[in-house]
DNA sequence: ATTATTATTGAACATTGTTCATAACAGTGC
DNA sequence: GCACTGTTATGAACAATGTTCAATAATAAT
């Protein structure tokens, strides 16, 4: 029986999570069992449900450690280089986005693919969060709209940022072969850009 | 006990996997399971391991007839409407996709989402099939590019449709809301294949 | 009828997540 | 030191999963 005054609640909660994350990291949301982790930390199934309401409490604050990786990244300096043209921005933004699905796959791959719990609804904070996946595309999109498009540039970077997670998703689970005749993925999100930018343009 | 000769072995076969789905119909795929769908169809679980070699090859059969309908409904006649412009039929063909995703949701979730077996690299006649989603788009671009320009047709057709499949995608599962601001979905498709075309047409 | 074949069964196994009475522990008061 | 109290870890137990396989029932063949 491990000593209870081993850790604290807190460091107890660390180490669930942190220990969950290199598990998620190695075998994919799949190898993360509640057997399996509290073997790892010395600790019994029982334990767990003692700091996290169930599983699915685990899984979502897994998810939100990634969600707070990738708005880092998406909010990088690199994506707001005054140096660069717009379109050159967006194509950084979104390639960083690409280089993250596949750098942290399983984690990625947990966020949008792993099955949510039922109740998920209440949780307004959360989709606050993931909603602010598109802001840094709507700050770039600025330059190809008016004051009062607004409305129209937020349809705008929906629908970019959804192009951009459509490749992904399809690149990283391999249902599909995208890249048949091997195109590079990175070709494909440049013409994307390319494509739907000079449309913005002359679509007005 | 089930009389031997109730159902021949086509029959049976037939029946378990009619019995799926409209299990997978009422309760998506999760409610898809070995004794639940026994008790259905009045045999027991270790029958359907005579039919199917496991459960992950029933899901995949359920897959087939999804990914048949859809073929089915993406080559009609609807979105080659000479009368009509190339960007016109795309839309049509872009609109009938998201169409589908909602009409069938539980297929179409299951088919993209739920997860996949492990040695599913041998199956390259499923490969090929679902490949073939892509061809209506492709021979739409055909006015837009050269003979020799193939390869871009491919490409443009690949990023294309991964974008109507990623907005349907947070769509139907719900986890990002798309539609912000109460955007009709309608209008997001119709402002995508706008912007695409456009684009392709400046950008050359 | 007897035998051979074959389809169906259902118990068994290894996994899941989850619950909860109980035991082990740490602290407090005397 | 001892008894009492409250917290924490436990692990057995439950339900439900896919899957296997010897036993059995139903049919076909002889």
């Amino acid at each position: 029986m491990a000593r209870r005054s081993d850790h604290t609640r807190e460091e107890l909660k660390d180490l669930i999570l942190d220990t969950a994350w290199t598990i998620v990291g190695k075998k994919g949301a799949e190898g993360l069992t509640a057997r399996n982790l509290a073997t790892q930390i010395g600790y019994t199934p029982g334990t767990i449900y003692n700091i996290f309401k169930s599983m699915d409490d685990l899984y979502l604050q897994v998810n939100v450690r990634t969600l707070d990786k990738l708005l880092e990244v998406l909010n990088s300096k690199d994506c707001n280089d005054p140096k660069k043209s717009p379109a050159q921005n967006i194509k950084k933004v979104l390639g960083l986005y690409m280089e993250f699905a596949r750098e942290y796959r399983p984690y990625w791959l947990m966020m949008f693919l792993h099955p949510l719990p039922e109740g998920r609804k209440k949780m307004g904070w959360y989709q606050e969060k993931i909603d602010r996946l598109f802001e840094p595309l709507e700050n770039l999109l600025e330059p190809f709209f008016s004051g009062r498009e607004k409305q129209k540039r937020k349809m705008a970077a929906r629908v970019l940022w959804s192009s951009i997670h459509g490749l992904c998703l399809l690149q990283e689970t391999g249902r599909i072969s995208l890249v048949a005749d091997k195109v590079p993925e990175a070709e494909m999100v440049s013409y994307l850009v390319d494509t739907f930018v000079a449309g913005i343009k002359d679509n007005k």
